[in-house]
DNA sequence: AATGTTATTGCAAATAGTTCTCATTATCCA
DNA sequence: TGGATAATGAGAACTATTTGCAATAACATT
């Protein structure tokens, strides 16, 4: 048996398919690829509600939103640990870490700003092993 | 005496003006506000112009280009020292830091992963001293 | 200093990504 | 089952940015 709702917002079967997909999914989806994935299934679906959705499940604390290339934003199913990405500048492609340090680093600027700190995004950009030179 | 070019282009009077800005601001300016303090002293300045240049110095690598808030980027001048940056999510203050930390995060990443690591950008939020609850 | 070559500019139109409007539909509560 | 109203689909609107093109200006050469 499902919950009917969730936060106070009906469950439509949008939403259930687009909650699917993201979970599904592995790494990153942008808002078009969703889109793509979610005509498969439903072919009357519309990319506001694909839009809408998303501002939804973010505001709700169910996906994160990622600025990882230029232009559009990518999102991803907000996972059990917090991590962080590194892009290559040559194929683009995408990898996931984590580090303690960055708890470290979150405590550090926390004291030292008066800042309460509530998360933090690490992007670093680079050659992965198969594009790097010399 | 200034040099006549730099990097292969031309120094025109409209590059020299927005430089000049971007150099004597403190902190970062988005390419609207950039504009808008251009046009103050040079009226006939286009906004595709100012796109034109950011993108020109970012890629000479003379200006950073962030994305803090949302929709639109952020430019500064590229100074001696890395640092990133925390968001206050209720007041929009932007708050410059650095840390030891980041180069040992960056060796770490570099070593786990087999990228050549090139630049990484650290991103916050949270609430300021004067924002947060409780 | 004048001239030619060509990079750069300004303007307007184009594009990309995302949000909004509004009439219609579907969910959930009673 | 029905009513209230939240959510959807379609497309227009919006924001940020890029592009096409004719006019202009920078630099090298004379």
């Amino acid at each position: 048996m499902e919950t009917a709702q969730f936060g106070g917002q009906r469950l439509t079967s949008q939403r259930r398919l687009l909650i699917d997909i993201l979970s599904n999914a592995q790494g990153h989806l942008d808002a078009d690829e969703l889109y793509r994935q979610a005509r498969e299934r439903d072919p009357r679906i519309s990319l506001s509600t694909v839009y809408r959705t998303l501002r939804l499940f973010k505001e709700a604390g169910m996906v994160d939103e990622r600025r990882l290339g230029e232009g559009h934003h990518h999102y991803e199913r907000k996972g059990e640990r917090e991590h962080h990405h590194i892009v290559c500048l040559d194929c683009g492609k995408v990898l996931e870490f984590e580090s303690p340090l960055t708890d470290r680093l979150k405590e550090e600027v926390s004291s030292m700003s008066g800042f309460e700190v509530l998360s933090a995004e690490i992007y670093m950009d680079g050659y992965c092993n198969l594009c790097r030179r010399g």
